[in-house]
DNA sequence: GTGCTATATGGAGACTGCCTCCGTATCTAG
DNA sequence: CTAGATACGGAGGCAGTCTCCATATAGCAC
C-alpha cells in the first residue's frame, strides 16, 4: 500500500515506514547509478540499514524499485517532450525527442533490457511509463510523416524498438569506438544510399544452403 | 590444454576427456538452444554427467563454452558470406550479409549480449571470432559503398553495432508486435525520409534544461 | 600383464544473490 | 495508556558460480 504513482493518492504510510522507504529508494538510486540495474537488492537494502524483508514489502521486485528510482527521470524527459514539442520543425522535434529518449534510457546502465521486457510485459511496474513512451513517440513520427519529413512506412513501435536497440548497444559503444551522434545518424539514415529501394534485398536475401545465389537487382536510382 | 580453436591443434587429450568434453559441449549447445546463453552451467554439467569441476577444467569461463558450441553456427555463417560475396550486386551482397549476421546472433537466445562484450574485451574467447565479422562487415560494406550502394559516412564499426543492437532487440520483438523484416527496413532507410540532412538534428538535438528551444531548420530538400 | 605417473575426475563447500516467512517491535488512534 | 493494526528484521531455503584437492585412471615403458 505504498504510494501509488499513478493516481498520486497521498499514501497512508506509516511514518517510519515512509521513513524506511525513502532511505530505500536513495540508496537504491545510488546504487543502480554506481552499478547498473543489476545492483545487490541485498546489498542496498543494507546500505539503506533496513532487513530485506522491509525491501520486498515496499517494491516486490526488482522492477518496482526501479520504476519508483526513475521517477525524476521520467520527469524530466517529459519535460524535454514538452520542449520538443514547442519545435516548428517536426523533423527536429522528433529527432530531439529521440535524442531526450535515449538520455533516458542511459539513467541506469543496462536499462534498456527492462525497458524492452516490459513492452510486452502487460504487468510490469516499468509498463505503463512504457506504454506512454511508444505513444509520445507515435506523436512525434505522424507529425514529421506529414510534414514528409519521416518515412511514411515506419511505424512508433519500429522506430522506439530501434531507438532501444540503439541504446542498448551505446552502453558499451564508446569503448568500442563509437560515438553516440555516429549510431544515431545511422538510425535516422540507415546504411543504404538514398535513392535504393531495395525493399527485398534484406527480407529474401537468406542465402541459407541455397547452391545458386538469385539474381543480383540492378539499381533502381 | 584442450583443442585450440585457432591453430587447431591435435589436442592431446586423453580419450577419456576427450569423451567428457564432447558430452559437455553435445549438452551445452542443446541447453543454450533451450534456455538462452544463461543456461545452468551446473545443469549442463550434471545432464553431460559430469562433475562442475570437468566442466570447469575444460571450458574455463561461460565465454569458452558459448565459443565452442558456436563453432558450427560460425561456420555456416562464413559459408554464408562466401556465397553472398560472389553477388554482383553489391548492395543486394551486404544486405544477405546483414541477414545472415541476424541469423547468426539468433543461434541462442541472448547472443548479442556477450557478442557485444566481446568487441571490447579483447581477451574473450569470442572476441577473434567477433573480430572476424566486423572484418567481413567491413569488407562487404566498401564495396557497397565503392558502387555508391551505401551511405559513404557509415562505417563498419556502426554498422556492425547497428546491427547487434537490432538482433539484441528482436530477440523480444516477435512479441512487441514487430517483424524481424520491419527493423531490418528501418536499419537500411533509417527514420527520416530521403533527402533530408538534417546531420545536427540529432547531434546538437538536446533539450536539456533549455528555457527556449533553438530555432527550427528550414527543410534542405 | 604390471606398475608408474602424468593426467583427469567429481563433488563438497565457500560464496553471492533472490526472496519468503513469521515472531517481534513499533506506531497511533481512541 | 493501551490495544491492535501496521511494519520490521533477519534467519533460512533456494539456486547459481567457481575452486580445491583427495581420489581415480589412461596409457606408456617394461
Amino acid at each position: 500500500m505504498d504510494t501509488d504513482v499513478v493516481s498520486g493518492e497521498p499514501s497512508r504510510l506509516r511514518a517510519d515506514a515512509r521513513r524506511n522507504r525513502d532511505r530505500i529508494l536513495r540508496t537504491a538510486m545510488r546504487h543502480f547509478s554506481l552499478h547498473g540495474i543489476n545492483a545487490s537488492l541485498d546489498e542496498i537494502a543494507r546500505e539503506a540499514e533496513v532487513g530485506t524483508g522491509t525491501l520486498y514489502r515496499h517494491f516486490p521486485s526488482r522492477e518496482a524499485l526501479l520504476a519508483a528510482a526513475l521517477e525524476d527521470q521520467q520527469k524530466e524527459l517529459l519535460a524535454c517532450a514538452q520542449r520538443a514539442g514547442k519545435l516548428t520543425d517536426s523533423g527536429a522535434a522528433l529527432g530531439a525527442w529521440l535524442a531526450a529518449l535515449q538520455d533516458y534510457l542511459r539513467s541506469f546502465n543496462g536499462l534498456p533490457a527492462p525497458v524492452l521486457a516490459a513492452v510486452e510485459e502487460r504487468e510490469s511496474p516499468l509498463c505503463l511509463s512504457c506504454n506512454a513512451l511508444v505513444a509520445l513517440t507515435e506523436d512525434f513520427l505522424v507529425r514529421a510523416q506529414q510534414d514528409g519529413r519521416a518515412r511514411a512506412t515506419v511505424t512508433a513501435n519500429e522506430l522506439f524498438l530501434s531507438a532501444l536497440g540503439m541504446a542498448w548497444v551505446l552502453n558499451r559503444a564508446e569503448a568500442c569506438g563509437t560515438t553516440r551522434q555516429a549510431l544515431e545518424k545511422v538510425l535516422a539514415h540507415g546504411y543504404l544510399a538514398d535513392g535504393y529501394l531495395v525493399d527485398g534485398c534484406l527480407a529474401d536475401g537468406h542465402l541459407a544452403a541455397a547452391d545458386e545465389p538469385p539474381a543480383p537487382k540492378p539499381p533502381a536510382g
